[in-house]
DNA sequence: ATACGCATTGATAGCGCTACCATTTTCAGG
DNA sequence: CCTGAAAATGGTAGCGCTATCAATGCGTAT
């Protein structure tokens, strides 16, 4: 009998064709390739070959017919900062096609609007819930998630549900070393730009703002801080109220690299010059960050890795609860960086670029 | 025997039982699901019934294991315009969860770095690529493709391969459209920043604003054409150009948002009130024309629907292929609109938002 | 040497669905 | 009423993988 032609483009290898290659059973490959233990080392070693030189990639159809394990899962945003969006959902994409998962992506109005959401989601019957701020911030959501019984991971949360896992960078942290780096470059007279009231991450990346000063052993001076509200707008703004006072601060440092913006945009129409006149940082590194001129030097998040990670702990919280035992949530903390780019410069240094 | 319980969250529901539910065989209820013909109307509404009674849905993993059209299918992007980006991975996302398709998203340096990717992507095994602008306008990947015999679709394209369909909207028409209303809004001094010359669309749009102008008996003056290159600070520098002059233009038209958004913030520099003293407008509508402010009137450009529709033609076209049969590429044209925010206002009125 | 425990491997039986072919039903024309 | 073809339906056999448990091999305590 002829060897039957696979309908699929290229890839007919499967597990079986790897296992006859070795001498071993499927199984054997199998455990080789879910990393299990149990398996001789050289064993393992040919398998290893094998796969390389068959280039054999495993069905993720049919792993996850047969692990049952394919879950559903939502992503639900609201409020996109599409930048900050897109970044989610490159890294949970990643995630999701290597766990063989299916993604949905919901909007709403904000966390008033998810209720409906859930809704929708429970009739067509979702395994779990990516949460990305602001939702993920919300008590009301996560109450309601609960309610559900419907297991959630929140991506940078400041504010983790004790019943929910998420991953975040510590908001705090990074803000105090953003701040400290703008002593560092000399500057004396920082403003701030808060974000949004009712986020507590705005909250921290305040206190890390003030902390750092206090370390200095400078004083947070109210005329130098700002409200806004997380948006392009608000950032512009609140920016005007600080820089056309005669003692200006020398450098400005906006909670989100949206409100970054409007205040590069604001400096530029009080004919100030950026970095020469005053620096202006962001925070989040979203693609807001290096598509303004000149690009913002910024807090980063790891945004794809963090999405990815979170959809990671999502999959395992929603095993460990099918298989009946408790889960204990963790709450991952990710590193951030500080991303130097044109819109800082020392205090009193003439020109930068150009 | 007691009913062996699912190790899945709550869809235990199955094909069979919604089988046993109406008394077919499930091979019935699946060709009722599948919108197969050959099934009697009255056994179909029963099924139909029965599906929205059970809250079926079908298993995706399953579904593609069994049917062995399971794609995988690679996005290759470069030069992210992230918002761009993320508006496309939305509408992508959707549509691959809906077909039960793998997606892998990849990004490389411009159309010379597309090479290494294909080889990586080949060694893998994939189906077919979907290519976003810039890399959907470059002949040259889609020689390469072509060479593979790895079936493409082109998103927002104004220069299909012949070999491969694609999705796009008339970039002529639609840049024709917007010059309009500004000449309908008043203006008759109206700028225009160029894109990438590279880029086909990038043409299309500026003979589009050339075309407009013709009509209403205006000449295109080459000085109030600037050259940009589709980013944010080739529209800053380019619009310093157009707007410095004592006889500067009361209208700008950038030929991406990014640049629009570039030039809104020089005006800003050089003193004049968006709209007010000039009108911005830009091309797109991504989340950078709603996230600067004033807000950019622009066109819009339904990404998200175009990539949806370009994916179903790819798996369409791998299909087809498939089966052996030759496949005949589609142009899909979608619709544009004008998208009327702050940007924008009539020539000569005082003032418009507060 | 014998037995026991552990690490390693293999055989079997599906996961939920659809392709394929066999079977039954339906209905026109004779 | 019979015949034959088309329409409608059902049965069977996997898709590629993994869970489960049985079987093997090996080292060590008895």
């Amino acid at each position: 009998m002829a060897r039957k032609v696979s309908r699929r483009g290229g890839n007919i290898v499967t597990i079986h064709d790897v296992a006859r290659h070795v001498g071993v059973s499927p199984m054997t490959v199998s455990r080789v390739i879910n990393g299990e233990k149990n398996v001789r080392e050289e064993t393992r070693q040919k398998v290893m070959e094998a796969v390389e030189a068959l280039n054999y990639t495993p069905n993720l159809a049919a792993r996850s017919l047969a692990s049952q394990d394919s879950s559903r899962i939502a992503l639900i945003y609201s409020n996109p900062s599409m930048s900050f969006l897109s970044e989610l959902l490159l890294g949970i994409l990643e995630q999701s096609s290597q766990s063989g998962c299916q993604l949905t992506i919901e909007s709403c109005d904000g966390p008033e609007g998810v209720a409906d959401v859930l809704d929708k989601l429970k009739a067509t019957g979702v395994d779990g819930v990516v949460l990305p701020p602001p939702l993920s911030d919300s008590s009301r959501v996560a109450k309601a998630l609960k309610d559900m019984k419907l297991p959630f991971v929140g991506v940078a949360t400041s504010r983790p549900s004790p019943d929910a896992p998420s991953v975040s960078v510590d908001d705090f942290k990074a803000a105090f070393a953003m701040t400290s780096r703008l002593i560092q470059l000399g500057h004396r007279r920082i403003g701030f730009i808060k974000g949004n009231p009712n986020s507590y991450y705005s909250q921290l990346r305040y206190e890390g703002y003030v902390a750092a000063l206090a370390k200095a052993g400078l004083m947070a001076e109210e005329t130098l801080v700002g409200q806004g509200y997380f948006t392009y707008r608000s950032g512009f703004d609140a920016a005007e109220t600080l820089l056309v006072r005669a003692d200006r601060p020398t450098a400005v440092f906006a909670s989100n690299d949206d409100m970054a913006a409007g205040a590069v945009a604001t400096a530029h129409r009080l004919g100030l010059d950026v970095p020469r006149d005053v620096t202006i940082v962001g925070f989040d590194d979203t693609s807001m960050a290096s598509s303004v001129w000149p690009e913002l030097t910024t807090v980063r998040q790891p945004i794809s890795d963090m999405a990815a990670l979170a959809l990671k702990l999502l999959l395992d919280q929603i095993k460990t609860r099918r298989a009946g035992q408790t889960y204990a949530p963790v709450h991952e903390i990710r590193d951030f960086s500080i991303v130097e780019r044109q819109s800082s410069a020392p205090l009193g240094e003439a020109s930068t670029t150009e």
